[in-house]
This record gives structure tokens, sequence and C-alpha cells, in this order.
DNA sequence: TCAGAAAGTTTGATCGTTCAAATTCTTGCA
DNA sequence: TGCAAGAATTTGAACGATCAAACTTTCTGA
């Protein structure tokens, strides 16, 4: 690459038509090189690649964005605050997401929103100036004003969440990528419950929750299908719930301790209350934590481990549907419905 | 605003021209409203910010870059992996840069390097792109082979953090913001002697480290300006050096016990650290730590808060200087240096 | 009152690319 | 050899905005 430096200076970006001039062909040449260089005869491909390596010719995205009517960019919303421990999943939901998009040429757009009303405002605004043609949205709530409004809109997006409103789950407009929380407790509590655990508590959110819900009843399942399980009533004595934090968590379990209440594992659904938990147990007791964040890496505590990576590339599959009029893929699409994605996490161990 | 909904259908957005057209004047016109309002004539000027608001308009982001040559985009990189507890940091520090960015009508467009070559790989294809104007860099090391490159394409930059080399901190080329960390350990340190301790130990990470050593002399400063203070060989024993992680912040605290060395309170330069030292002294003794991150604030541990919507502003009106075009105020340029800029932290009590 | 300056508005050109249609070059086969 | 069909390439136009310069209207002051 032989391409000058100083972009302060006079010298400008080289453009379709320096190339053209310089592998001896018309600019529209030099276009199909770049996005359709099946249609280009061999010999002419390589002479106009050899021109644009020379040069150091790269298209200017404004461009070709104004021309194709395509941003190929993604808004994503930063969620206000970190909130808590957990916050780190969604910093890393980000990152795998950035990666994700990277390997598909689309860009990553962040924006902030105070409340729901005003991220709808901003969805406008970006839609509106074509700055992005989809968006990926996170922390999706009971029948969520923002995905009603995209519907309407007929605005391509994907939720990393399930639509947790009734209906909602079977709207073909909307398509999502999950993790099933469900099977990721289920298998914490058998693992517990293999490692000779009979009495595993659960620890976590008030219902409803759609998330939670799912996670108790994950557990709540495992317990039932033990070799020898405990009666429901005894169940309900294990089930914990509190909002997520530390010490609310560290409370709660100090009030099992106090009803006098045996056990002898904890399964949770944040890690943000297994610390809680860990915090009154110390390592006298097996506690499970969810998102494997860096403080249980930290601590030491195992955790429920959700596949970000996948999450992320699938969110993009989905969207790209859409976005990138790419046809739907004949296999992976037949299997179930092709608008949505449950994942399973997994327990890692420490 | 009575904009048409259904973004999939038939019906285009409108352009400037179709507000000219309403509002009975040329586009240019329409241009000026937006781009310089000061110099249409009022009555002209309500007309057509009425047919604005009527058709729903809004400019073409991608246009307009083309035609301006400017993207109003910054680019920001994202840390690979959440580095531990202090993650966080980042994370906060680019929901800050966001919002910021927002009220100065500028976007952030994420990506990912996998180590510094290939980040000034994504630079250069971003730049040649013309899909950003600037970066703002994060976590600095020393003699930074990114600044290098950046300063080289004179290509408009800040970092958040100073730039480590000897003689880079005078280069007037290269802008940036960072937090007082040693005025932030100082601060911790005199506020734990006026707490009535007086040997006040330090946990931090090994030399060289620019961010280290200053959080260290911040430190040390404090100690030696004490009302009576403590012999230089009493303090290298009070200072302990091992790399940020929670299990081996511990080992070095329980060194400290088992060389019988006397201390009744601890500073550290990160929270990792102080959560380490915490889980060896528990509440006995007094612990500060450094960020501020969520897991500080859940165990209920004091730490130096940095300043990060203060930074996010300062470093995009360095880079704003710039990027676009805008006059450099007087007053608050000639206040020292108006090339960089030291903020200072503040320890949050718990 | 009127020239000249200033303010306000319009027109033509352009940013760099890709689409759509037109053109030229290759093939294969009667 | 000729000629249609297909492959490869080129040309003109357009995407939606702003710049630069031209033009028109309004203001100023002798």
């Amino acid at each position: 690459m032989s391409a000058p430096a100083k972009r302060g200076g006079v010298l400008r970006q080289p453009t379709v038509y320096d190339v053209a001039a310089l592998a001896g062909v018309s600019r529209q040449t030099v276009s199909n090189v770049l996005n359709a260089p099946d249609i280009v005869k061999g010999a002419t491909r390589e002479r106009v690649e050899h021109a644009i390596k020379e040069l150091g010719y790269r298209p200017h995205a404004s461009a070709r964005r104004l021309r194709t009517r395509k941003s190929s960019t993604i808004g994503i919303r930063l969620d206000p605050v970190t909130n808590g421990i957990s916050g780190s999943v969604l910093d890393r939901f980000l990152h795998a997401v950035t990666e994700q998009a990277d390997a598909r040429r689309l860009r990553i757009l962040l924006f902030t929103a105070t409340d729901p009303e005003d991220e709808i405002r901003q969805f406008e605004r970006l839609l509106d100036g074509a700055d992005v043609d989809g968006f990926v949205l996170t922390s999706t709530t009971y029948d969520d004003p923002r995905t009603e409004w995209l519907i309407a809109q007929d605005a391509p997006f994907v939720t990393f969440g399930r639509p947790w409103g009734v209906d909602d789950m079977a709207d073909g407009a909307h398509r999502w990528v999950d993790v099933d929380g469900r099977h990721g407790l289920a298998e914490a509590t058998r693992s517990l419950l293999e490692l000779g655990a009979r009495r595993v508590a659960y620890l976590g959110w008030p219902s409803p929750s759609g998330t939670g819900d799912e996670r108790r009843r994950g557990w709540r399942e495992a317990m039932e299908a033990a070799p020898s399980p405990l009666d429901s009533a005894t169940l309900d004595d294990l089930q914990l719930a509190c909002e997520d934090g530390v010490s609310l968590a560290s409370d709660a379990v100090r009030g099992l301790l106090a009803r006098g209440v045996e056990f002898d594992g904890i399964v949770c659904a944040s890690d943000s209350l297994a610390l809680g938990a860990l915090m009154v147990l110390g390592a006298s007791v097996p506690i499970v934590g969810y998102d494997n964040t860096p403080v249980a890496s930290a601590v030491g505590l195992p955790s429920v481990e959700q596949p970000l990576e996948q999450v992320a590339a699938a969110a993009l599959e989905l969207l790209l549907d859409d976005v990138a009029d790419e046809p739907v893929l004949g296999d992976v699409a037949s299997a179930g419905d092709p608008r949505h994605r449950l994942l399973r996490p997994q327990v890692v161990w420490r």
C-alpha cells in the first residue's frame, strides 16, 4: 500500500475514478469488482484489485449508503447506568455484537435514552436520518412499547430477550434470541443433586418477572425430577425471592436460616444474589450464580454462563434477513421457527 | 407530525425538495434554515420550519456527510473482554461519552480489535471509508503505537489517559484527558489519617505502571506530609504490589500480616485489590478502593470515584476543536494548556 | 432620490457511489 | 461463416444534501 499519509493535507482519498483510470477500466467495473466480483472477468478483476491496492483505495461509506439507501449500521442503546454487578453481561454482549457485526461488514452505532419513550424518539431520529437500518434491543419488558412501535413502523429489529407479553411470543414480526434460563438452572440444580445434595434452595426475584420465573421453573422442575423428590410444601419453603442486590440476598438467606429450613445447596437467579448468599454462608454450602460475571470468577463462585457470542451471532443473523435481503438459509430456517432462537447456557464450575 | 408510517412501504422520506416546495422556497433556503438559521429572514424561516414539521422531514445523514466530507462520528474501540471487576469503568465511560456526544450531535461508532496493530488497521479502515472523523482512545500504554500512528496521519483523536512515554506528555499534537489518581489517593490517605489511622498501607501494582506509579506517589506524599510522618523504611514496608486480581491481593495482604507489619488502614489502586484485602481483613481495618465499581458499592467499600462524565465532556471538547472547526473558547483555553485536562477524582465514603 | 452595500434567496455544480440500460465483446452452434 | 445468446463492460442518471457564486430584494446615507 503506497497510499499517501497526511489526511489533513491536500491530497484527497482516491475514488473509483482514480482506480478506474489506473486499471484502464470504467468506474462501474471497479464497483463490480467490489460488490459482485463474479461478474467480472478474471484478468480484469486482478488488474482492478491491483490498482485498488496500489492506490490504497477504499470506498466512501457515505456515498455508498446514499446510493444504496442502506446504512449497514445497527443501532444499540447503551443501558442507563450499569445496573449492579450484572451490568457486565450487557457489556459483554455489546462486545460480542460488535465483533459479529464487524464480520458481517456492519457498523454499530450507540445511543442512549432516558426512558422507553425517549428511546422511541431516538429510533425515529436514527431511522429518519438513515443513520441505521435496524436495532438490537436488550432488556425487554412486559408489553414493551418499543417493540410495538418498531413493528408498527415496519422497522427491522431483534431483541435479546423474549417478549413477555402473552400473545407476543408467537408474533412473527418480532424476532428474538434468548437464553434458556430454565434449562440453565435445571442443569445447575441437577449437578448439585448429583454431587450429593438433596435439598437445593432457590434464590431468585419476586414474581412476576419473565426471566426470573423461567429460572425458578428450571430449578423446580429439576427438583421434582430428582430420584427421591421432596414434597411440594418443602420446595415452597426452599424458594426465596428478593430484589437483585447483594445485601438483600444476604438478608433473605439469613431469614432462611432463621426459619430453620435445612438446605445443602443454593442456585441463584444472578451473581449478585449468589454473592449475597456467599457472604452469609461462606464455603459451607455449594452456591451457583448466574451470568458468570467477573465477580463470580473473582470469588470462585460457579455460575451459569450465557453464550453471548452465539446470542450476538444469532441476533445479527435474524436481523440480516431483513437488512441485507439475504436469503434465509433453508436448513437452519426449517428447524423450528426461523424467527426465534433459544440458546442453551452452560454452568461454569469452579 | 403527520409523517407517514410504514418504512418498508412505498412512501419515501421527504427531502429538501419536498420541504422547499411546500414552503415555497428553494432547497438551499431549507438547508440554510437547518444549518445557518440566522441568515434566513424570520418569516421565511418560520414558514420552512412549519413545512419541516408538517412533513416530518429529517436530513439524510449520509447525503450530508458525503457533501460536507464530515461524518460527525467518533470511533471508539470496545476493549477486549471486560478485564476483571474494573471493566465497568470503561463501560461507564462509554456511556458518558455517548451521552455527551449526543448533546453535541455526534455519533459514536464502535469497533473491536485484537491488538494495537489490528486497532491501527481499523483506524485506517474507518478513516478511509470516511466512517469517522476521529477517535477516543482508552487504555493508553507506554509509547503507544496507536497515538504515534494517529499523529503521523494527522487524524484527530483524544486519549483518556496521559501518554506515558517520556517526552510525549508535552506533545501538543496529543490531546488527552486524565484523572489525577495521585490526588485521589492522597485524598483517601489523608482522610484515613484524619480518622485516626497512623500506619496506612498501600496496595498497588508492580512498577512500571504509569497509572499505578502515580497512585502510589499520591499515597506516599500524603504519608510523608502527615503530622507525625513515618520514616522512609517503614513506608517501604507498608507498600505492597501485585498484579490486579482479587486472590493475588489477598495473598499480598496475608504476606503483610505474616511479616508482622502493623497497619491500621489500606488504600488500594483498584477495587479488585481492595476486595482481595477485604476478604482477608473483613471490617477490622478501613480499606479504600479505586474506581467505585458496583462491587465496591455492593460490599460497602469506600472507593475513589473518577468523574467520568466530566472526562467524557472534556474529551469531546478537546476533540471538537479539530473535528468541527469550532473556535477554541478563549477563557477556558487560556487556563493552562488547552490540549490537556487533568481532572480530580473524589472519594466516595460508605 | 439613487448608487452602493448588505441582506436574503436562488441556481448550477458537486460530493463518490451504484442502479439501470445501453453497448461491445465472446461464445457456441447451425 | 454467420448470428443469436450470453458475458463483460461502459455510459448516463440518480441518491440527497451543501458549496460557491449569481441573482434579487432591502436597507443605508449622501
